[in-house]
DNA sequence: TAACATTGTGGGTAATAGTGGGTAATTATC
DNA sequence: GATAATTACCCACTATTACCCACAATGTTA
């Protein structure tokens, strides 16, 4: 199989209607592999914007990972629940569309106009402001990670 | 065999049409061994151009490596959203052409003319202007580098 | 050299994608 | 249990894209 399933790339512009509902590029649409059931898991993301993980993608790696973090440490307590609590699984309309929750608008401060890039493994929504107004790497980071990917 | 697969060399001069295809040398296409599905990855370059990769060779040394990048470190987060956000594969038509997309275009001062250059395991898409603006190597870099290359 | 294949380029058309809105079904509220 | 609010499902419109056909120029083969 040459296309990677449930593999993300590239950003898009697109309009957040009246009625909360949101699109999802094509190519990302056709990206996700038939188990999802056209599902996603979107939640808070650690930057100030939403995250939506393919429906497996979530279950396999995200919950089984948090289920290994013991439950003792206040610190791993936090952060599982920062991650579940504003989790809720979407499923793609007829149109290719998902809702977006009230609670998770107002987090990324969506308002019509929204970014979609693709992340790899994971999708990112943001407000396009806030998009640009993330910083980038220095070069010296740059540098210290090219020896994960050869460019 | 003779040819290397996914191999690029040489420079040529094409035209991007009104629709924003691309036309790609007859002998790239040929280089491009089957598993890449007729499919290249463009993104923006570290230069002022747009770079293409085979889509396997995109697979295997980019997208493989930041899969193992945790999402809980900013400054992962941030590596990865730069190299994948302007990232799009994009597929042969039936005249061997690729669609460049808007921002990328526009990135690299795209026009009517392009030069098209092969360089090794992938493929750089330039303005004239620019290119010729970009000055060459001074013999104290190319001596420098003597090291990691024997000519 | 004549016939043929390939390559780069252009354009028409059918299919798809993105967006909006209506209505029925479901859920929540009183 | 009746009503209001929300959600899910369906239909519709427009712009973009993908696919097909065409053709001139060049290269190749017999």
């Amino acid at each position: 199989m040459t296309i990677t399933e449930n593999t993300f790339t590239g950003e898009f512009s697109y309009t957040l209607d009246a009625k909360g509902r949101l699109n999802i590029p094509s190519k990302f649409r056709s990206a996700l592999s038939p188990d999802n059931d056209k599902s996603f898991v979107i939640t808070k993301g650690m930057d100030p914007c939403v995250v939506a993980y393919p429906l497996v993608e979530w279950q396999q790696r995200v919950e089984s990972g948090l289920r290994e973090l013991s439950a003792t440490s206040q610190r791993n307590r936090l952060f599982v629940r920062s991650l579940t609590r504003f989790a809720t699984t979407v499923k793609l309309d007829g149109q290719g569309r998902i809702q977006i929750t009230q609670f998770l608008k107002e987090y990324a401060s969506l308002d019509r106009d929204v970014r979609i890039i693709g992340v790899v493994n994971k999708i990112e929504i943001w407000n396009p402001d806030d998009l640009q107004r993330m910083q980038d790497l220095s070069q010296d980071d740059f540098d210290d990670l090219s020896d994960k990917v050869i460019l």
